[in-house]
RNA sequence: GCGGUCGUGGCGGAAUGGUAGACGCGCUAGCUUGAGGUGCUAGUUGGGUAACACCAGUGGAGGUUCGAAUCCUCUCGACCGCACCA
């Protein structure tokens, strides 16, 4: 027996020292810089760009590996790889930070940028660090200037009063979208109502077409397609006007207008209502103070207090009645009600009790009928009755004349076609309306750390684009944050300049641009970030664009995406791209969680100072300065406010940036969150330890690259050629799929697969050629595998292994088709489908050959007993089943 | 309320109609090293057995199938999204 020494004496890998070597290694070799005129087929990754908050957190950690990953595979896969990097740099904390700390917005920005561009460096990202820009650089924003202008004369931007959402803490206006349940999406302070003029972009232009596009994104998850689906919310219906019969001495319309999506529960009709905002109710409001109250009433539950009395249906009866389109004789009552929305439809809707379970609660306060329409199939007409549940299904129309015994479908087509001919006061009274959930995009912002929007007041000619070659209009830099607002606004100088047109005193416009505007089209400019001229060059974006991974968190699922969505097909249309959707794949990964501690306070402490003791039920955690006990929370999203974060910076400090990378892809799947704990930090050290281990035990057994053993396998070294090129070709297919954490289990498999055999190699007294042929493959065939994931340890095992040449300039290995098939399979055999036995066969053996071999093993004749065999199925290559 | 996703060992998870628990973490035993937190070997769903055999088992109850974690129906639970959207 072959004595070794070697293992325990040798030293450790040691990341602090490699890691940096590589990452200058692949800088001098600008590996990772990509030419635009690189004939190679493009392929481009994108992980969603970060906002320089200051630090890089376990979220950005975990995100940019598998970009990398997939980067630095298809790279060595022979693509021309685009993988850029950015900053997201505009933004509300830069300005809270300078009124915090006295440091202004631009200086407090690039100095986050200076140093999370130095951690993310030390994460050995393959990334194209010459494309960098950061969308506060006016380089970047002029070219947004200029889009803006060119949608303004395409007829793409709007500028209207509307009532806004408006944040009194921030001192902004926020999208419907930026609004969640009443309060201010990051100050989280309650949200007033306000009329202020405002700049949207009109993607509800595009509502269809971002609709109906949904259907072809098919490398999109599921889930945030029907998000975007249920967000635009399209719906096919017919608006309906009915006649109004006034009252003496009530000021009342002719006619009132409702959009409704149930044309066919029309004679299940019972009462009209309308919005608290509608013109009708407005009017009537002037002169009946009840019900002015009562709107008011309406208008205050609707921000504040709906989660109290939220199920409520509230009602005022105006008095006025109106008249069924269909029978003139047949009048319904008027209300104005709290759960009509102003902003939806036309703010009217005809109410069908039986039909819709909001309309059912409202007629039982309000002492109306119900009058079933739609009889479930199966149910006599004649006995169906509501009770407390509206009736939504399927079935037959019922109680409605012209339209008894029809579809829903076909009763929808005839109440359209018999409204449409109809008409009232010259107009048609019905008229098929598609319609949207989706509403303009405002994009004003009252803010200093954005995007000036580059227009001109003027007060002779209006509003007045900033000509382009004045662009960019740029932010001073001379503003003071010692009072909320916009310091824009209260600028001595900046605001004053002539008119474009007139030449006459103008005003520039003192609104910013929403930051997601910044970021709906970065990925374009990524394609050809040197371009001063333009925003984007058509024909370079056109060879990079769509994206073709795009990889990111959940939570920009609807807002950031449709966004996007919008801006390419705006960008299109203003002749700067050639395609509508930005991102073909869309990959959302998981949320990066920990456990959380409380002290005997209950005040948080953050996993740095805890010491966990024990493990399964005796686990317990102290202090790891005082010995104090502390309490072990609930799992959380890594955040500052419960303290259960860990930094990066320390992660790579201790264990290297290839351990947090690793640890990262392991275990859990990709999409759903993973769980950051110490021991899997460990674990994942482990390997990296003993992957160097078996690489220098490897060298030591097999000193030199063995050379053309190939036809001459004996049983054992067929083994490991068939367990490499097995992980070879599971591995690409799970990169591909980015099923990460299968991509490590093989990993191991075949290092387990590795260190086995070379275990009995050094048993042996000399390692013949063949074994010394397939255990060199094998470890060149690992050490590819690791290196996407750790490209570091990976470069300095092939050093090791003797390769010239960097593992990441390395071409992807192929794997060996004809070593992934068997010849001789083993198949296990079933009785009355339970497991009893296995065979061990010739992968093609016949039919009858199966049979026999089964039907004469001991466990099956057991298994069987007396029973004829009544048949046998066998599933050629999987299993074979005894029917007895 | 509506829509969706998901329930598998002590834990993360694998298996997408064909051997349930790959791989990892943790744990147990032995060996090794050492001050140790290293390394190696074996084991690790439950019941059962000296060991096999065998029995049960993928939240629960039914169903389809030669065969179900996987497909269908109902049900319980967790999480996510949307929400008076006519």
């Amino acid at each position: 027996m072959k004595k070794t020494t070697g293992t325990m004496t040798r030293e450790r890998y040691n990341p602090k020292d490699a890691e940096p070597r590589w990452q200058a290694a692949w800088n001098d070799h600008k590996l990772f810089a990509t030419k635009n005129d690189d004939p190679r087929p493009s392929y481009y990754v994108l992980e969603m760009f970060p906002y320089p908050s200051g630090r890089i957190h376990m979220g950005h950690v975990r995100n940019y590996t598998m970009g990398d990953v997939v980067a630095r595979y298809k790279r060595a896969k022979g693509f021309s790889v685009l993988h850029p990097m950015g900053w997201d740099a505009f933004g509300m904390p830069a300005e809270n930070a300078a009124m915090q700390n006295k440091v202004h917005p631009k200086e407090w920005t690039y100095a986050n940028i200076a140093t999370m561009r130095k951690q993310l460096k030390s994460m050995g990202l393959s990334l194209d660090w010459a494309r960098e820009f950061a969308t506060c650089d006016p380089t970047y924003y002029k070219h947004q200037q200029r889009l803006f202008l060119d949608f303004l004369a395409s007829g793409l931007v709007d500028r209207k009063t509307a009532k806004v959402n408006w944040d009194p803490v921030d001192m902004t206006v926020l999208a419907n979208e930026q609004v969640i349940d009443g309060r201010g999406w990051r100050s989280g302070a309650l949200v007033e109502q306000r009329e202020l003029t405002q700049w949207f972009l009109k993607i509800t232009d595009y509502a269809e077409s971002l609709n109906s596009a949904l259907d072809h994104l098919d490398r999109w998850p599921e889930k945030v397609r029907l998000m975007q689906r249920n967000w635009i919310g399209r719906s096919e219906g017919l608006l309906v006007r009915f006649a109004v019969r006034g009252q003496p001495g009530v000021a009342a319309p002719a006619d009132i207008q409702v959009y409704t999506t149930r044309p066919d529960t029309l004679f299940g009709a019972q009462f009209i209502a309308v919005a608290p905002d509608h013109p009708l109710a407005q009017a009537l409001a002037a002169d009946n103070a009840e019900l002015a109250a009562f709107a008011a009433e309406c208008r205050r539950a609707g921000t504040a207090q709906e989660v109290i009395d939220k199920a409520e249906k509230k009602g005022f009866d105006t008095g006025l009645k109106a008249v069924h389109p269909f029978d003139p004789a047949w009048e319904l009552p008027i209300y104005v009600a709290n759960f009509v929305l102003m902003d939806y439809g036309t703010g009217a809707i005809f109410g069908c009790p039986a039909h819709d379970q909001r309309d059912l609660d409202f007629v039982r306060a309000h002492g109306l009928g119900v009058t079933p329409v739609v009889c479930p199939p199966d149910v006599d007409p004649a006995t169906f009755k509501i009770d407390d549940t509206a009736y939504d299904g399927d079935g037959r129309l019922i109680n409605s004349r012209f339209l008894d015994g029809m579809s829903i479908g076909a009763a929808k087509e005839e109440v359209a076609r018999r409204l449409e001919a109809a008409s009232l006061g010259n107009r048609p009274v019905g008229e098929r309306k598609v319609n949207f959930r989706l509403r303009d995009w405002g994009i004003s912002r009252q803010r200093y750390w954005g995007c000036p929007i580059p227009v001109i007041h003027c007060e002779a000619c209006g509003v007045v684009p900033v000509p382009a070659e004045q662009l960019p209009v740029t932010l001073p830099e001379d503003v003071a944050f010692d009072v909320p607002g916009n310091p824009l606004d209260r600028h001595p100088t900046w605001t004053h300049v002539a008119c474009p047109t007139c030449g006459g005193p103008g005003r520039r416009e003192t609104d910013t641009m929403d930051t997601f505007v910044d970021s709906s089209w970065y990925f374009v400019r990524f394609t050809d970030p040197w371009d001063a001229a333009a925003p984007s060059n058509p024909a370079i974006a056109g060879r990079r664009m769509p994206v073709d991974q795009y990889i990111g968190g959940i939570e920009h699922a609807i807002l950031h995406l449709l966004y996007s969505r919008f801006f390419m097909r705006a960008m299109r249309a203003t002749g700067h791209v050639g395609l509508d959707e930005p991102f073909a794949g869309l990959f959302t990964q998981g949320m990066v969680v920990h456990e959380t501690y409380r002290d005997a306070d209950g005040g948080w402490v953050q996993p740095a100072d805890v010491r966990i003791e024990g493990s399964g039920e005796g686990r317990r955690a102290v202090h790891a300065e005082t010995g104090a006990p502390i309490e072990i929370g609930s799992i959380e999203k890594m955040s500052k406010s419960k303290r259960n974060t860990v930094d990066p910076d320390d992660i790579i400090a201790a264990y290297g940036a290839d351990t947090a990378r690793w640890f990262m892809l392991s275990d859990s799947p990709p999409e759903r969150d993973v769980i950051w704990s110490e021991e899997g930090v460990q674990g994942a050290y482990r390997f990296v330890q003993r992957l160097w281990r078996l690489v220098n035990d490897l060298v030591e057994v097999v000193a030199a690259p063995q050379a053309g053993a190939e036809s001459t396998l004996g049983p054992e070294s067929l083994l490991l050629r068939k367990a490499t090129h097995r992980a070879l070709a599971g591995v690409e297919d799970d990169i591909e799929r980015l099923r990460f954490n299968r991509c490590v289990a093989q990993i191991y498999e075949l290092a387990n697969a590795l260190q086995a055999a070379l275990t009995g190699a050094r048993e042996a007294d000399a390692v013949p050629a063949d074994m010394g042929f397939a255990l060199r493959e094998a470890a060149d065939v690992l050490v590819q595998l690791v290196a996407p994931m750790m490209p570091h340890l990976a470069e300095t095992c092939w050093e090791q292994l003797g390769h010239e040449d960097l593992v990441a300039e390395t071409p992807w290995p192929e794997a060996d088709r004809s070593l992934l098939v068997e010849d001789e399979i083993t198949l296990p055999v079933q009785v009355n489908g339970k497991r009893r036995a296995d065979i061990t066969i010739a992968r093609d053996a016949d039919r009858a050959a199966i049979e026999a071999a089964v039907l004469s093993l001991d466990a099956v004749r057991r298994a069987v007993g007396d029973a004829p065999v009544k048949k046998i199925i066998v599933v050629p290559q999987r299993i074979v089943n005894v029917v007895a």
